[in-house]
DNA sequence: TGCATAATAGTACGAGCGTTCGATTAACCG
DNA sequence: CGGTTAATCGAACGCTCGTACTATTATGCA
C-alpha cells in the first residue's frame, strides 16, 4: 500500500472522530491538520474538496455500521429474532456513540433543509437502513410472527424514535437509564405487535445485552444481502 | 414604546425565522443585517454580543412554545385529557415547523456536546417541557387514568420519541403521513398504559386534530401555573 | 424649535475558512 | 544509486465571521 492511501485513511479516522463530535458542517481541515500534525494544503491534497472529504467520512461512517449492526443481524433468523438483533446492535452501536455523537442523528439535524451532495448521501444511507428495518418487519409479518395486520412502516418509525430518544436523552440531556428506557419501549412494542400465536420467545432484555453475540468485524458480504 | 426596542423585536423575530432554518449555529450577524436592510453593526448594537442574542432568540422560541402548547394545555382537566392536549398541540406546532424547523430539537443535536451560556438555557427550556409532561403524566397516575405500575419517565421518553421520529421522518426524508404515525405511536402508547377502569374517553385522532380547540394567543398566566 | 440622547451607519481589525500554486521533501522503482 | 513520481509544505488569496470604534443621522422631550 502506498504511504498517500495510509496517510489518507489516517486523515479520514480522525476525520469521523472530529465530525461525530462536532458535526459535519463542524469538520474543518484546518483542525484535521492540527490533529494530524500536517499542514492545512497537506491534508487538503488527499481529497479535492472539503465537500468530498465530508462525503468519504459519511461513507466510512456508513460502512462501520453495516458491519457492527447489519450483517451480523442477516446472520440471524429471519423475522423476529432478526429484528431483535437489529435493534439490540442498534442500541449497542448508538449506547457506544453517546460519548462521540451518531452522524446519521446528527447529520439528519444538520441537513434537513441543506440541499446538495451530502444530504442526498446521508438521506440515501438513512434509507437504506430503514428500509433493511421495514423488509425485516415485512418477512417477520409474513411469517406470521406479528399480528395480522401490522403496519411495517409504523414499527419501523416507532423503532426509529426510540433511538433518538435514547440519543436525545443520555446525550444532550445527560439522563441516566435511557438505554434502558429504551430497551422497554421495544418491548412494549413487540408486546403490541407480536402475534401470540408465533413461537418466537422474547428474549430477556438483560440476557440479550450481556449474551452479546460475537460481532467480531468480518469480511463483507457479496452485494445480495446488502442492504442498499 | 422607543422605536429601538421595536426594531429590537423585529430583528429577534427575523432572527428566529433564521435560527429555525440554519439553526442557532448558522444564526449571522451578517445576513441577519441583510434580511434587516440594516448594516451589521446597527444590528449588532442592539445585543451586547452574538452570543446574548442567540439566547434572546431561544427565549422567544420557548415563549411561543409556552403559549402556543403549554397554556393552553394547563385550562384542560387533569390527568389524561390534559396529556392529550399537550401531546395533540405539540404535534399540531410540530407540524408547522416541519417547513421551519424546531429549535429545541436542532439545538439539541447543535449543543449536546458544546458547553456554554446556550447550552445551558437550552438544556433548561427542554428539561421544563419533559418536566410539565412528567408531571401530567403524574397526576393521571393519582388519578389512576393509568394503570398501576405506570413509569411516568418511560411515557415521557416515548413521546418524545415520537416527536422527535415525526421531525426526523417529516423534515429530513420528507416522507408523507409522518404526523398520522406519531398519533398512531400515541394511541398505542395508551392502550398500553392507560387504565381501563377510568372513565376517560380516547378522543379519536380525527376528531381532535379538527376539532382544534381555540388556542388563540392570551395573557400569560402568573407563575404558579408556570412549567419551571 | 433646539438640544440631548438614542439609533444606526461606516470602517477597520484579526482570525479562521476553503482553496490555489509553486517549492520542497520523501518515497518508490528500475 | 539515480531519477521519476508522489507526498507534503508554506505562503498567499479572497471571503466571512464577530467585534470595536468613531461618525452620522434620527428621535423624543423641554
Amino acid at each position: 500500500m502506498r504511504k498517500g492511501e495510509l496517510t489518507r485513511a489516517a486523515i479520514l479516522d480522525v476525520a469521523l472522530d472530529l465530525a461525530s463530535r462536532d458535526g459535519l458542517e463542524g469538520l474543518t481541515i484546518g483542525l484535521l491538520a492540527d490533529r494530524m500534525n500536517m499542514s492545512k494544503s497537506g491534508v487538503f491534497a488527499h481529497f479535492g474538496s472539503r465537500e468530498d472529504l465530508q462525503i468519504e467520512v459519511l461513507k466510512l461512517y456508513h460502512q462501520q455500521f453495516e458491519q457492527e449492526v447489519f450483517y451480523p443481524s442477516m446472520k440471524e433468523a429471519r423475522g423476529l429474532p432478526r429484528l431483535q438483533g437489529m435493534f439490540s446492535r442498534w442500541i449497542k452501536r448508538v449506547t457506544v456513540e453517546i460519548a462521540s455523537g451518531c452522524i446519521y442523528i446528527s447529520g439528519a439535524a444538520e441537513y434537513d433543509d441543506r440541499p446538495g451532495a451530502i444530504r442526498e448521501e446521508l438521506v440515501g444511507m438513512v434509507l437504506a437502513w430503514q428500509d433493511a428495518l421495514f423488509r425485516c418487519v415485512q418477512q417477520a409479518s409474513e411469517m406470521d410472527h406479528l399480528r395480522p395486520g401490522t403496519d411495517p412502516q409504523q414499527m419501523v418509525y416507532e423503532m426509529y424514535g426510540l433511538i433518538l430518544a435514547l440519543h436525545h436523552d443520555a446525550r444532550f440531556i445527560k439522563r441516566p437509564g435511557s438505554v434502558e428506557r429504551a430497551y422497554a419501549g421495544f418491548e412494549r412494542l413487540l408486546e403490541s405487535y407480536q402475534n401470540p400465536a408465533s413461537g418466537v420467545a422474547l428474549l430477556a432484555r438483560a440476557a440479550r445485552v450481556a449474551s452479546a453475540p460475537n460481532d467480531a468485524p468480518q469480511a463483507q458480504q457479496d452485494a445480495t444481502d446488502s442492504e442498499k
